[in-house]
DNA sequence: ATATGTTTTTGACATGATGTCAAAAACGCG
DNA sequence: CGCGTTTTTGACATCATGTCAAAAACATAT
Protein backbone atom coordinates (compact mmCIF):
# COMPACT_ATOMS: atom_id res chain seq x y z
CA UNK A 1 0.00 0.00 0.00
CA UNK A 2 1.38 3.42 -0.93
CA UNK A 3 0.39 5.97 1.20
CA UNK A 4 -1.25 9.09 -0.35
CA UNK A 5 0.69 11.78 -1.18
CA UNK A 6 -2.44 14.11 -0.36
CA UNK A 7 -4.47 15.23 2.11
CA UNK A 8 -7.83 14.06 1.02
CA UNK A 9 -10.28 16.74 2.99
CA UNK A 10 -7.91 19.47 2.00
CA UNK A 11 -8.28 18.53 -1.69
CA UNK A 12 -12.61 18.59 -0.94
CA UNK A 13 -11.71 22.18 0.43
CA UNK A 14 -9.90 23.39 -2.25
CA UNK A 15 -11.95 21.80 -4.97
CA UNK A 16 -15.43 23.15 -3.58
CA UNK A 17 -13.87 26.86 -3.39
CA UNK A 18 -13.20 27.08 -6.56
CA UNK A 19 -16.67 25.20 -7.72
CA UNK A 20 -18.71 27.65 -5.55
CA UNK A 21 -16.35 30.21 -6.96
CA UNK A 22 -16.47 29.45 -10.50
CA UNK A 23 -19.16 26.77 -10.95
CA UNK A 24 -18.67 23.07 -11.82
CA UNK A 25 -18.73 23.76 -15.38
CA UNK A 26 -16.04 26.51 -15.25
CA UNK A 27 -13.93 24.75 -12.93
CA UNK A 28 -11.44 22.29 -14.36
CA UNK A 29 -9.68 19.57 -12.43
CA UNK A 30 -6.78 20.72 -13.94
CA UNK A 31 -7.13 23.89 -12.00
CA UNK A 32 -7.85 22.15 -8.77
CA UNK A 33 -4.81 19.89 -9.63
CA UNK A 34 -2.72 22.98 -9.57
CA UNK A 35 -4.28 24.67 -7.11
CA UNK A 36 -3.95 21.46 -4.73
CA UNK A 37 -0.77 20.82 -5.61
CA UNK A 38 -1.62 16.90 -6.87
CA UNK A 39 -1.35 15.56 -10.17
CA UNK A 40 -4.72 15.60 -12.59
CA UNK A 41 -4.54 11.83 -12.30
CA UNK A 42 -4.52 11.07 -8.43
CA UNK A 43 -7.76 13.14 -8.42
CA UNK A 44 -9.21 10.83 -10.90
CA UNK A 45 -7.79 8.09 -9.12
CA UNK A 46 -9.22 9.14 -5.83
CA UNK A 47 -12.45 10.42 -6.84
CA UNK A 48 -13.20 8.81 -9.80
CA UNK A 49 -14.59 12.12 -11.78
CA UNK A 50 -14.90 15.99 -11.74
CA UNK A 51 -19.07 15.48 -10.83
CA UNK A 52 -17.77 12.71 -8.13
CA UNK A 53 -15.23 15.15 -6.77
CA UNK A 54 -18.12 18.14 -6.50
CA UNK A 55 -20.35 15.66 -5.24
CA UNK A 56 -18.10 14.70 -2.56
CA UNK A 57 -17.09 18.44 -1.43
CA UNK A 58 -20.93 19.45 -1.90
CA UNK A 59 -21.53 16.72 0.97
CA UNK A 60 -19.11 18.25 3.25
CA UNK A 61 -20.38 21.50 2.27
CA UNK A 62 -24.15 20.11 2.76
CA UNK A 63 -23.82 19.30 6.45
CA UNK A 64 -22.18 22.46 7.77
CA UNK A 65 -24.58 24.66 6.40
CA UNK A 66 -27.39 22.15 7.45
CA UNK A 67 -26.33 22.77 10.75
CA UNK A 68 -26.19 26.48 10.59
CA UNK A 69 -29.49 26.62 9.10
CA UNK A 70 -30.88 24.13 12.10
CA UNK A 71 -29.11 26.11 14.77
CA UNK A 72 -30.69 29.17 13.39
CA UNK A 73 -34.33 27.78 13.73
CA UNK A 74 -33.93 26.29 16.92
CA UNK A 75 -34.27 29.42 18.93
CA UNK A 76 -36.27 31.88 20.02
CA UNK A 77 -39.84 33.58 18.58
CA UNK A 78 -40.70 31.85 15.09
CA UNK A 79 -40.28 35.22 13.81
CA UNK A 80 -36.99 35.27 14.65
CA UNK A 81 -35.96 31.70 13.72
CA UNK A 82 -37.28 32.36 10.37
CA UNK A 83 -35.91 35.78 10.05
CA UNK A 84 -32.86 34.22 11.21
CA UNK A 85 -33.04 31.38 8.94
CA UNK A 86 -33.11 33.53 6.01
CA UNK A 87 -30.16 35.48 7.72
CA UNK A 88 -28.15 32.14 7.17
CA UNK A 89 -29.40 31.84 3.82
CA UNK A 90 -28.57 35.12 2.56
CA UNK A 91 -25.17 35.20 3.62
CA UNK A 92 -24.50 32.41 2.07
CA UNK A 93 -25.31 33.28 -1.55
CA UNK A 94 -23.96 36.61 -0.88
CA UNK A 95 -20.58 36.01 0.33
CA UNK A 96 -17.01 36.52 -1.09
CA UNK A 97 -16.84 38.98 -4.18
CA UNK A 98 -18.00 38.44 -6.40
CA UNK A 99 -20.92 36.57 -4.50
CA UNK A 100 -20.74 32.76 -4.44
CA UNK A 101 -24.25 32.42 -4.85
CA UNK A 102 -26.21 29.09 -4.19
CA UNK A 103 -24.28 26.07 -4.33
CA UNK A 104 -27.40 24.02 -4.42
CA UNK A 105 -29.24 25.73 -6.75
CA UNK A 106 -26.32 26.19 -9.10
CA UNK A 107 -25.45 22.66 -8.86
CA UNK A 108 -28.67 21.54 -9.12
CA UNK A 109 -29.18 23.54 -12.73
CA UNK A 110 -25.50 22.29 -13.89
CA UNK A 111 -25.58 18.62 -12.72
CA UNK A 112 -28.92 17.32 -11.57
CA UNK A 113 -30.70 17.40 -15.15
CA UNK A 114 -27.70 16.49 -17.38
CA UNK A 115 -27.18 16.25 -20.80
CA UNK A 116 -28.88 13.76 -22.68
CA UNK A 117 -30.21 10.46 -21.83
CA UNK A 118 -27.51 9.91 -18.82
CA UNK A 119 -28.78 12.32 -15.99
CA UNK A 120 -26.89 12.08 -12.93
CA UNK A 121 -29.10 10.77 -10.46
CA UNK A 122 -26.66 10.60 -7.54
CA UNK A 123 -26.04 14.47 -7.79
CA UNK A 124 -29.73 15.34 -8.25
CA UNK A 125 -30.65 12.91 -5.09
CA UNK A 126 -27.57 14.98 -2.98
CA UNK A 127 -29.25 18.28 -3.83
CA UNK A 128 -32.92 17.11 -3.34
CA UNK A 129 -31.94 15.48 -0.02
CA UNK A 130 -30.51 18.98 1.33
CA UNK A 131 -33.61 20.66 0.22
CA UNK A 132 -35.97 18.20 2.01
CA UNK A 133 -34.39 18.39 4.79
CA UNK A 134 -34.35 22.00 4.89
CA UNK A 135 -37.65 21.88 4.34
CA UNK A 136 -38.29 19.51 7.34
CA UNK A 137 -36.61 21.44 9.25
CA UNK A 138 -39.02 24.94 8.74
CA UNK A 139 -41.53 22.28 8.93
CA UNK A 140 -40.93 21.48 12.66
CA UNK A 141 -40.28 25.08 13.17
CA UNK A 142 -43.67 26.01 11.79
CA UNK A 143 -44.79 23.40 14.08
CA UNK A 144 -43.48 24.22 16.84
CA UNK A 145 -45.13 28.04 16.09
CA UNK A 146 -48.13 26.59 15.53
CA UNK A 147 -48.43 24.90 18.73
CA UNK A 148 -47.21 27.90 20.60
CA UNK A 149 -50.26 30.36 18.97
CA UNK A 150 -47.45 31.53 16.75
CA UNK A 151 -48.69 30.71 13.31
CA UNK A 152 -52.28 29.24 12.33
CA UNK A 153 -51.08 28.00 8.93
CA UNK A 154 -50.16 24.39 7.60
CA UNK A 155 -46.90 23.43 8.17
CA UNK A 156 -46.18 21.17 5.86
CA UNK A 157 -47.49 23.53 2.87
CA UNK A 158 -45.99 26.71 4.63
CA UNK A 159 -42.69 25.20 4.86
CA UNK A 160 -42.85 23.83 1.19
CA UNK A 161 -43.30 27.39 0.36
CA UNK A 162 -40.30 28.81 2.02
CA UNK A 163 -38.25 26.41 0.53
CA UNK A 164 -39.49 27.46 -2.36
CA UNK A 165 -38.85 31.00 -1.93
CA UNK A 166 -35.55 30.14 -0.62
CA UNK A 167 -34.72 28.66 -4.51
CA UNK A 168 -35.69 31.57 -5.77
CA UNK A 169 -33.96 34.06 -3.71
CA UNK A 170 -30.74 32.43 -5.39
CA UNK A 171 -32.18 32.94 -8.91
CA UNK A 172 -32.98 36.63 -7.69
CA UNK A 173 -29.61 37.13 -6.71
CA UNK A 174 -27.91 35.34 -10.14
CA UNK A 175 -29.86 38.15 -11.86
CA UNK A 176 -29.62 41.15 -9.88
CA UNK A 177 -26.73 40.38 -7.88
CA UNK A 178 -29.03 42.64 -5.06
CA UNK A 179 -28.62 41.66 -1.19
CA UNK A 180 -31.03 44.27 -0.24
CA UNK A 181 -33.82 42.82 -2.77
CA UNK A 182 -33.04 39.09 -0.72
CA UNK A 183 -33.41 40.89 2.42
CA UNK A 184 -36.71 42.59 1.26
CA UNK A 185 -38.16 39.26 -0.43
CA UNK A 186 -37.12 37.45 2.83
CA UNK A 187 -38.91 39.86 5.35
CA UNK A 188 -42.00 40.18 3.66
CA UNK A 189 -42.19 35.69 3.32
CA UNK A 190 -41.88 35.70 6.85
CA UNK A 191 -44.59 38.93 7.45
CA UNK A 192 -46.57 36.58 5.11
CA UNK A 193 -46.47 33.48 7.17
CA UNK A 194 -47.43 35.20 10.55
CA UNK A 195 -49.83 36.93 8.83
CA UNK A 196 -48.90 40.41 9.31
CA UNK A 197 -49.04 41.76 5.96
CA UNK A 198 -53.36 40.93 5.96
CA UNK A 199 -53.43 42.16 9.70
CA UNK A 200 -51.68 45.68 8.99
CA UNK A 201 -53.72 46.22 5.62
CA UNK A 202 -56.77 45.29 7.68
CA UNK A 203 -55.46 47.94 9.84
CA UNK A 204 -55.27 50.71 7.54
CA UNK A 205 -58.15 49.93 5.96
CA UNK A 206 -60.18 49.31 9.04
CA UNK B 1 -22.64 38.64 -51.34
CA UNK B 2 -22.96 34.69 -51.35
CA UNK B 3 -26.36 33.89 -49.84
CA UNK B 4 -27.19 31.61 -46.89
CA UNK B 5 -27.40 28.47 -47.39
CA UNK B 6 -29.71 27.82 -44.06
CA UNK B 7 -32.19 29.80 -42.22
CA UNK B 8 -31.78 31.53 -39.78
CA UNK B 9 -35.07 31.01 -37.68
CA UNK B 10 -34.41 27.31 -38.02
CA UNK B 11 -31.48 27.17 -36.72
CA UNK B 12 -32.68 29.26 -33.78
CA UNK B 13 -35.60 27.49 -33.11
CA UNK B 14 -33.73 23.77 -33.49
CA UNK B 15 -30.91 25.08 -31.18
CA UNK B 16 -33.26 25.81 -28.91
CA UNK B 17 -34.94 22.82 -28.71
CA UNK B 18 -31.67 21.01 -28.37
CA UNK B 19 -30.57 23.64 -25.38
CA UNK B 20 -34.46 22.97 -24.00
CA UNK B 21 -33.55 19.70 -23.67
CA UNK B 22 -29.84 19.26 -22.97
CA UNK B 23 -28.69 22.26 -21.19
CA UNK B 24 -26.71 24.65 -22.90
CA UNK B 25 -23.66 23.06 -21.37
CA UNK B 26 -24.96 19.37 -23.00
CA UNK B 27 -26.00 20.44 -26.74
CA UNK B 28 -22.28 20.92 -28.70
CA UNK B 29 -22.64 22.96 -31.35
CA UNK B 30 -21.84 19.79 -33.42
CA UNK B 31 -25.11 18.64 -32.39
CA UNK B 32 -26.91 21.68 -33.47
CA UNK B 33 -24.76 21.69 -36.37
CA UNK B 34 -26.24 18.09 -37.47
CA UNK B 35 -29.82 18.55 -37.06
CA UNK B 36 -29.78 21.24 -38.82
CA UNK B 37 -28.00 20.24 -41.38
CA UNK B 38 -25.75 23.16 -41.05
CA UNK B 39 -21.69 22.95 -40.92
CA UNK B 40 -20.76 24.02 -37.98
CA UNK B 41 -18.04 26.91 -38.69
CA UNK B 42 -20.97 28.19 -40.63
CA UNK B 43 -22.78 28.69 -36.95
CA UNK B 44 -20.10 30.08 -35.90
CA UNK B 45 -19.64 32.59 -39.21
CA UNK B 46 -23.62 33.38 -38.70
CA UNK B 47 -23.99 33.92 -34.75
CA UNK B 48 -20.34 34.04 -33.27
CA UNK B 49 -20.20 31.86 -30.25
CA UNK B 50 -21.96 29.09 -28.42
CA UNK B 51 -23.16 31.38 -25.81
CA UNK B 52 -24.95 34.21 -28.91
CA UNK B 53 -26.44 31.23 -30.66
CA UNK B 54 -28.05 30.17 -27.67
CA UNK B 55 -28.59 34.10 -26.60
CA UNK B 56 -30.14 34.36 -29.99
CA UNK B 57 -32.20 31.51 -29.14
CA UNK B 58 -33.19 32.53 -26.16
CA UNK B 59 -34.39 35.35 -26.46
CA UNK B 60 -36.89 34.27 -29.48
CA UNK B 61 -37.94 32.01 -26.64
CA UNK B 62 -38.18 34.76 -24.22
CA UNK B 63 -40.95 37.15 -26.49
CA UNK B 64 -42.65 34.02 -27.16
CA UNK B 65 -43.07 33.37 -23.33
CA UNK B 66 -43.50 37.07 -22.29
CA UNK B 67 -46.69 36.99 -24.58
CA UNK B 68 -47.96 33.64 -23.28
CA UNK B 69 -47.60 35.35 -19.59
CA UNK B 70 -48.90 38.65 -20.23
CA UNK B 71 -52.21 36.89 -21.84
CA UNK B 72 -52.56 34.43 -18.77
CA UNK B 73 -52.32 37.66 -16.63
CA UNK B 74 -54.90 39.60 -18.50
CA UNK B 75 -58.92 38.34 -18.30
CA UNK B 76 -60.86 37.36 -15.55
CA UNK B 77 -60.42 37.95 -11.43
CA UNK B 78 -57.40 38.23 -9.55
CA UNK B 79 -57.45 34.85 -8.96
CA UNK B 80 -58.16 33.99 -11.88
CA UNK B 81 -55.01 35.56 -13.68
CA UNK B 82 -52.70 34.31 -11.03
CA UNK B 83 -53.56 30.98 -11.39
CA UNK B 84 -53.35 30.92 -15.18
CA UNK B 85 -49.96 32.53 -14.33
CA UNK B 86 -48.71 29.70 -12.79
CA UNK B 87 -50.80 27.50 -14.98
CA UNK B 88 -48.74 28.71 -17.95
CA UNK B 89 -45.11 28.68 -15.61
CA UNK B 90 -45.81 25.49 -14.78
CA UNK B 91 -46.72 23.86 -18.04
CA UNK B 92 -43.58 25.25 -19.45
CA UNK B 93 -41.45 24.14 -16.75
CA UNK B 94 -43.06 20.53 -17.06
CA UNK B 95 -43.24 19.94 -20.69
CA UNK B 96 -41.80 17.31 -22.90
CA UNK B 97 -40.13 14.11 -21.39
CA UNK B 98 -38.79 14.10 -19.63
CA UNK B 99 -39.62 17.94 -18.70
CA UNK B 100 -37.23 20.70 -20.01
CA UNK B 101 -37.37 22.54 -16.95
CA UNK B 102 -37.31 26.27 -16.73
CA UNK B 103 -34.65 27.86 -19.55
CA UNK B 104 -34.08 30.77 -17.82
CA UNK B 105 -33.55 29.52 -14.65
CA UNK B 106 -30.65 27.04 -16.19
CA UNK B 107 -29.32 29.44 -18.24
CA UNK B 108 -28.53 32.17 -15.22
CA UNK B 109 -26.86 29.41 -13.60
CA UNK B 110 -24.97 27.88 -16.37
CA UNK B 111 -23.81 31.30 -18.09
CA UNK B 112 -25.13 34.28 -15.64
CA UNK B 113 -22.73 33.80 -13.32
CA UNK B 114 -19.83 32.58 -15.65
CA UNK B 115 -16.23 30.97 -15.17
CA UNK B 116 -13.81 32.66 -13.79
CA UNK B 117 -13.77 36.59 -14.32
CA UNK B 118 -15.66 36.98 -17.48
CA UNK B 119 -19.13 36.69 -16.38
CA UNK B 120 -21.06 37.16 -19.44
CA UNK B 121 -22.90 39.84 -18.11
CA UNK B 122 -25.19 39.31 -22.05
CA UNK B 123 -26.59 36.66 -20.63
CA UNK B 124 -27.55 37.70 -17.53
CA UNK B 125 -28.80 40.44 -18.40
CA UNK B 126 -30.89 38.45 -21.16
CA UNK B 127 -32.21 36.35 -18.11
CA UNK B 128 -32.77 39.32 -15.60
CA UNK B 129 -34.75 41.46 -18.09
CA UNK B 130 -37.33 38.49 -18.43
CA UNK B 131 -37.60 38.24 -14.90
CA UNK B 132 -37.92 42.11 -14.57
CA UNK B 133 -40.88 41.99 -17.19
CA UNK B 134 -42.98 38.73 -15.63
CA UNK B 135 -42.49 40.96 -12.11
CA UNK B 136 -44.00 44.17 -13.70
CA UNK B 137 -46.95 42.21 -15.54
CA UNK B 138 -47.62 40.64 -12.26
CA UNK B 139 -47.62 43.90 -10.41
CA UNK B 140 -50.01 45.75 -12.99
CA UNK B 141 -52.37 42.38 -12.58
CA UNK B 142 -52.23 42.87 -8.72
CA UNK B 143 -52.35 46.73 -9.05
CA UNK B 144 -55.30 46.06 -11.11
CA UNK B 145 -56.41 43.87 -8.50
CA UNK B 146 -56.48 46.30 -5.48
CA UNK B 147 -58.16 48.89 -7.70
CA UNK B 148 -61.21 46.61 -8.25
CA UNK B 149 -60.76 45.35 -4.34
CA UNK B 150 -59.50 41.56 -5.06
CA UNK B 151 -56.07 42.04 -3.49
CA UNK B 152 -55.45 44.28 0.20
CA UNK B 153 -50.87 43.86 -0.36
CA UNK B 154 -48.22 45.99 -1.80
CA UNK B 155 -48.60 45.12 -5.69
CA UNK B 156 -44.92 45.94 -5.35
CA UNK B 157 -43.38 43.47 -3.18
CA UNK B 158 -45.99 41.13 -4.31
CA UNK B 159 -45.39 40.54 -7.45
CA UNK B 160 -41.38 39.96 -6.44
CA UNK B 161 -42.56 37.28 -4.13
CA UNK B 162 -44.56 35.40 -6.69
CA UNK B 163 -41.96 36.04 -9.14
CA UNK B 164 -39.22 34.70 -6.41
CA UNK B 165 -41.56 31.50 -6.36
CA UNK B 166 -41.63 31.16 -9.73
CA UNK B 167 -37.88 30.66 -9.70
CA UNK B 168 -38.52 28.72 -7.02
CA UNK B 169 -40.49 26.01 -8.77
CA UNK B 170 -38.22 25.45 -11.71
CA UNK B 171 -35.81 24.39 -8.86
CA UNK B 172 -38.50 22.04 -7.34
CA UNK B 173 -39.10 20.64 -10.47
CA UNK B 174 -35.47 19.90 -11.32
CA UNK B 175 -34.95 18.48 -7.48
CA UNK B 176 -38.10 16.31 -7.75
CA UNK B 177 -39.46 16.24 -10.98
CA UNK B 178 -43.19 16.09 -9.35
CA UNK B 179 -45.32 18.82 -10.69
CA UNK B 180 -48.43 17.96 -8.71
CA UNK B 181 -45.58 19.33 -6.22
CA UNK B 182 -45.68 22.39 -8.24
CA UNK B 183 -49.40 22.93 -8.77
CA UNK B 184 -49.45 22.62 -4.50
CA UNK B 185 -47.14 25.48 -3.75
CA UNK B 186 -48.86 27.33 -6.61
CA UNK B 187 -52.16 26.98 -5.74
CA UNK B 188 -51.07 28.03 -1.92
CA UNK B 189 -49.41 30.91 -3.24
CA UNK B 190 -52.33 32.40 -5.07
CA UNK B 191 -54.51 31.88 -1.45
CA UNK B 192 -51.22 33.23 0.43
CA UNK B 193 -51.52 36.32 -2.15
CA UNK B 194 -55.25 36.66 -1.64
CA UNK B 195 -55.62 36.34 1.91
CA UNK B 196 -57.44 33.03 1.58
CA UNK B 197 -55.36 31.02 4.08
CA UNK B 198 -55.70 33.95 6.79
CA UNK B 199 -59.48 33.70 6.49
CA UNK B 200 -60.18 30.19 6.19
CA UNK B 201 -57.79 29.48 9.10
CA UNK B 202 -59.76 32.27 10.72
CA UNK B 203 -63.12 30.93 9.87
CA UNK B 204 -61.81 27.35 11.47
CA UNK B 205 -60.78 28.64 14.63
CA UNK B 206 -63.66 31.70 15.02
C1' DA C 1 16.64 -7.76 5.36
C1' DT C 2 14.35 -9.00 1.46
C1' DA C 3 10.74 -10.26 -1.54
C1' DT C 4 5.86 -9.62 -2.48
C1' DG C 5 1.75 -7.35 -3.18
C1' DT C 6 -1.17 -3.37 -3.24
C1' DT C 7 -2.09 1.21 -3.99
C1' DT C 8 -0.71 5.65 -5.63
C1' DT C 9 1.54 8.37 -8.84
C1' DT C 10 2.84 9.76 -13.35
C1' DG C 11 2.81 10.63 -18.13
C1' DA C 12 0.99 9.30 -22.51
C1' DC C 13 -2.98 8.73 -25.03
C1' DA C 14 -7.87 8.99 -26.94
C1' DT C 15 -11.78 11.62 -27.60
C1' DG C 16 -14.52 15.53 -28.18
C1' DA C 17 -15.48 20.37 -27.32
C1' DT C 18 -14.82 25.50 -28.57
C1' DG C 19 -12.99 28.70 -31.38
C1' DT C 20 -9.81 30.61 -35.32
C1' DC C 21 -8.26 31.06 -39.86
C1' DA C 22 -7.33 30.98 -44.65
C1' DA C 23 -8.65 29.27 -48.92
C1' DA C 24 -12.42 28.08 -51.92
C1' DA C 25 -17.10 28.73 -53.50
C1' DA C 26 -21.28 31.25 -54.74
C1' DC C 27 -23.80 34.96 -55.66
C1' DG C 28 -25.15 40.19 -56.75
C1' DC C 29 -23.77 43.87 -59.39
C1' DG C 30 -21.34 47.18 -62.24
C1' DC D 1 -18.02 38.86 -67.87
C1' DG D 2 -15.18 39.98 -64.10
C1' DC D 3 -15.22 42.01 -59.15
C1' DG D 4 -16.02 42.15 -54.55
C1' DT D 5 -18.33 40.45 -50.63
C1' DT D 6 -20.05 36.96 -47.87
C1' DT D 7 -20.59 32.21 -46.85
C1' DT D 8 -18.86 27.78 -46.71
C1' DT D 9 -15.47 24.37 -45.77
C1' DG D 10 -11.77 21.90 -43.79
C1' DA D 11 -7.59 22.21 -41.20
C1' DC D 12 -5.69 23.63 -37.10
C1' DA D 13 -4.84 25.04 -32.15
C1' DT D 14 -6.18 24.58 -27.56
C1' DC D 15 -8.18 22.69 -23.66
C1' DA D 16 -11.34 19.70 -21.31
C1' DT D 17 -12.53 14.84 -19.42
C1' DG D 18 -11.36 10.38 -18.84
C1' DT D 19 -8.47 5.87 -19.52
C1' DC D 20 -4.53 3.11 -19.14
C1' DA D 21 -0.22 0.97 -18.31
C1' DA D 22 4.11 1.40 -16.32
C1' DA D 23 6.74 3.08 -12.48
C1' DA D 24 7.12 4.24 -7.66
C1' DA D 25 6.39 3.81 -2.71
C1' DC D 26 5.04 1.74 1.13
C1' DA D 27 3.20 -2.36 4.34
C1' DT D 28 3.73 -6.82 5.40
C1' DA D 29 5.08 -11.64 5.56
C1' DT D 30 8.75 -14.66 5.43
Amino acid sequence: MRPREFDHDDVLRIAFDQFWRKGVRGTSLSDIARDAGVQRGSLYNAFGSKEALFLSAYERYASEYLAAIQKALSAGSLRQRLDAFFDVTIENMCAGSPPRGCPTTRGLMELGPAEGEGLDENARKAFADLMTRITGLLQDALSEGAARGEFNGAPEISALHIATVTRGLALIERAFGDESKLRVIAAHTVDLMLGEVDAQSAMRSG
